[in-house]
DNA sequence: GAACAGAAAAC
DNA sequence: CCTCCTTTCTGTTC
């Protein structure tokens, strides 16, 4: 029997926010942005509302760019904490609709989310379509937000399918629908595939999702490995079984930032990492976890990325190891190149609950 | 098999 | 000249 999958994809998610805060800027370009350690220089563009896109904004510009494309709109920095509350009550009132007393659920990143509801709707589009207004009515009421869902057979179309109108929208594409719901469609806008892979299907005359699914799974084995390339087979010719399933909590907690300016001067670096150590050492704190591997980043001025990773004999929450760690990392990093660095990351992974057992401060 | 590095993707 | 966070896969090495 087929599936009934929802996707629900909230509506410039951040900027909506922002509008509903303060309604004075209603009607204006809103741009959301993500600001460096460079101020004004630094930073690009998280989210920007509908009046913004028409000005020909849109998310990862430049923010310097957008400033220059509309200098009368509103720029206000992220506030990602108070995104997430939200987040939290609008994935709530979703999950309250979906199968198996909402075991059904699969959140996707701040403001998407699965559902599925092929036993509440019988099978039946129409009331499918019917719990897809009610969770828009549920979700404009409590939260003051609009959304667009996407209706289908399987996670694949029903996000393709939600994005199809938008703002605001619903859009149910039904099993016999699907083939020509991809077939016209340029490879770059399925799910999962990015320019990469968009660049290779061009070079091989693939262009279009019809071209995709007319190979020979063999060739694109060949090309892209055997799970990416039956993946790209199925998905083209509109398969896809992977469940919806609610993400195990994260095995990785990372912080990245951006240093004032470039350099490689070693006090400047170190004392960078430690604000971040600090971010990284919180939230393991917060979830009460234990790590066993730690991965320092560099991304250089010329944009060239180098991650090193340390795993340790056993599982530890301890600030002083994690800094010593990092440190000792960071500074091979620094002696293995001569170009300056733009930015840093650190992260700690492989991560074990700390249940019951108390940490090293506590014992004492 | 584990550890490590890098690529790719999407948020 | 460009933000940040996480997952998943691939290739290499031991």
């Amino acid at each position: 029997m087929s599936r009934i999958i929802l996707h629900v994809d909230m509506d410039y998610f951040y900027a909506a926010i922002e509008e509903h805060e303060d309604p004075s800027l209603k009607g204006k370009a809103v741009v959301v942005c993500m600001y460096s350690n460079r101020g004004e220089e630094g930073g690009a563009v998280s989210t920007c509302n509908y009046a913004a896109r028409d000005a020909g904004i849109h998310s990862a510009m430049p923010c310097r760019l957008a400033k220059a494309v509309k200098p009368d709109a509103v720029f206000l920095p992220v506030r990602k904490p108070f995104y997430s509350e939200v987040s939290d009550m609008i994935m709530e009132i979703i999950r309250s609709y979906a199968d198996n007393d909402g075991e059904l659920f699969e959140k996707l990143g701040i403001d998407e989310a699965f559902l599925e509801v092929t036993t509440t709707s019988g099978g039946d589009l129409d009331k499918a379509q019917q719990i897809a207004q009610s969770i828009k009515d549920d979700v404009k009421e409590l939260e003051g937000l609009t959304c667009s869902v996407g209706i289908g057979p399987n996670k694949i179309i029903a996000k393709m399918a939600s994005s199809r109108q938008k703002p605001d929208g619903i859009t149910v594409i039904r099993e016999d629908e699907v083939d020509g719901f991809l077939r016209k469609m340029p490879v770059a806008k399925l799910w999962g595939i990015g320019k990469v892979t968009e660049e290779k299907l061009a070079g091989m005359g693939i262009d279009i999702v019809e071209d995709l699914a007319g190979r020979d799974v063999q060739e694109l084995i060949s090309v892209f490995g055997k799970i990416r390339g039956t993946w790209l087979k199925m998905a083209a010719s509109g398969i896809d079984d992977d469940p919806v399933k609610e993400k195990t909590s994260s095995d990785q907690i990372g912080r990245m930032a951006s240093l004032t300016h470039d350099t490689r001067k070693s006090d400047l670096v170190l004392s960078l990492l430690d604000e971040l150590l600090d971010d990284v050492f919180s939230k393991v704190t917060a979830r009460s976890v234990s790590f066993r591997s730690i991965t320092v980043t560099v991304i250089y001025s010329n944009f060239k990325t180098v991650t090193k990773s340390h795993t340790l004999n056993h599982p530890m929450a301890e600030k002083a190891l994690l800094r010593e760690v990092s440190y000792q990392i960071m500074g091979e990093l620094l002696d293995s190149s001569t170009v300056n660095i733009r930015r840093i990351g650190v992260r700690v992974g492989n991560l074990h609950e700390n249940k019951g057992q108390k940490t090293l401060a506590e014992f004492f």
